[in-house]
DNA sequence: GTCAGCTTGTGAATCTGTGCACATGTCTCT
DNA sequence: AGAGACATGTGCACAGATTCACAAGCTGAC
């Protein structure tokens, strides 16, 4: 479920502030879903709470951990040094989360050999070596739309076996690549969606129920 | 639908490659969906296709912007001029695609004044006379965790109505008021928990079908 | 003008996910 | 030790989304 990163995130904030116990209601509501869903989603981890006091925070954070992968880092190569690729290995955060930056590529001479965030932009054809020798599964493409679907080959050719793409196109990849998409305009427009509905709604101005939608996601 | 923009972005693409009409079957292929799902999708719309040749493309990306609002456009004001609010004051990208930057704000003195993508970092006060000069709708936060609840408030008091947010926290808004969160550390979490399944799949080795999981995104 | 071939639009079945309600189990206080 | 309060885990029903399958409609060729 992609809820449990969001309850892993507030569950070691609450550890940190020095909680040892939460109840499924508390969490719901700091996570602003519904109480039984978050049994249901827990649940499915094995059933590691207690009845009448609630789930312990360290082990729920464990459990969460040991099933989402998240007992060792999974390095990640960046490709695309331009301005969210400088910006995603400058963000000291993911190696904060166990996602520490293997290296970052990019096709443009003039790009490489820089330094941001502290790793140096390496050319593009070093990618296979920074793969290899670092063990990474992760790739994170950050280039242009039109250069997304060669970052995507040359990163499956080079091991990779999932993706996190930020380039506005849809990815083909072979069968058994996780892809994920993150489009950051794709995330505006649906802001203007709503925006658009709030000013056409004129006579009811009633705060009706937005569905939400799913985001994009898959194994190939 | 949260599809709909990922359907305009195909068919700009391909109005620009000089295809004039595209099959539910076509389309259904490039975005990576079900053909039926797309024309339920698009007759939600109104119907606009033709039967025995297809829709439009034209038109279907006139009718597709109507929808989504984004016949004209929606200015935005970015708070937090950080690594990720300077990669976003940045990126062209969304100034293209109608989302121009009205402003970008920071609580930090030594940062206000810089430029950044063109853009003069403006202290934090500066918030609601950016937006109600420019009738900016949408804030989108780019703060530190501990500053986004305050952002937020910020942006509501201001008037602003629909939020994009990137840092990793739950916001509270009153009803009314469109969020939306991006959290780059879940979508890596989650790519490590499929990478995990990989990993643990230690007999089968099976292709199995990966469940996809929905964004968060809500009018509260 | 008619016929064959496509493609849309939509009713119906199915499947997934959500939320309620309650039985079950645990802890604490007296 | 017993009772009451509290919180989990889960069966069940419901709602929404997805997919199938097919009737209806358009185009072009003969």
């Amino acid at each position: 479920m992609a809820r449990l990163p969001v309850y892993l995130q507030i569950l070691v904030d609450q550890a940190e502030a020095g909680v040892a116990n939460i109840s499924s209601e508390g969490l719901a509501e700091l996570a602003g879903v519904n109480a039984a869903k978050v049994r249901k989603d827990l649940s499915y981890l094995g059933s590691y709470g207690t009845r009448g006091v609630g789930y312990e925070v360290d082990y729920l954070v464990y459990q969460i951990r040991r099933e989402l992968g998240l007992d060792h880092d999974w390095p990640g190569v960046i490709v695309g040094a331009g301005n969210l690729g400088q910006a995603l290995a400058g963000y000291g955060g993911f190696t904060d989360r166990g996602f520490p930056v293997a290296g970052i590529v990019d096709i443009d001479d003039d790009k490489v050999d820089t330094v941001v965030g502290g790793a140096r932009v390496r050319p593009l054809d070093e990618l296979p070596q920074i793969v290899a020798g670092r063990n990474v599964s992760i790739g994170v493409i950050a280039t242009p739309p039109a250069s997304a679907q060669d970052a995507a080959d040359r990163l499956v050719k080079a091991g990779v076996t999932s993706i996190l793409n930020f380039a506005p196109v849809v990815l083909s990849v072979p069968i058994g690549i996780t892809i994920r998409k993150v489009d950051l305009a794709v995330e505006l427009q649906i802001l203007s969606y709503h925006e658009q509905r709030r000013a056409t709604a004129q006579s009811g101005g009633q705060l009706h129920a937005v569905p939400n939608e799913p985001g994009r996601g898959a194994t190939a």
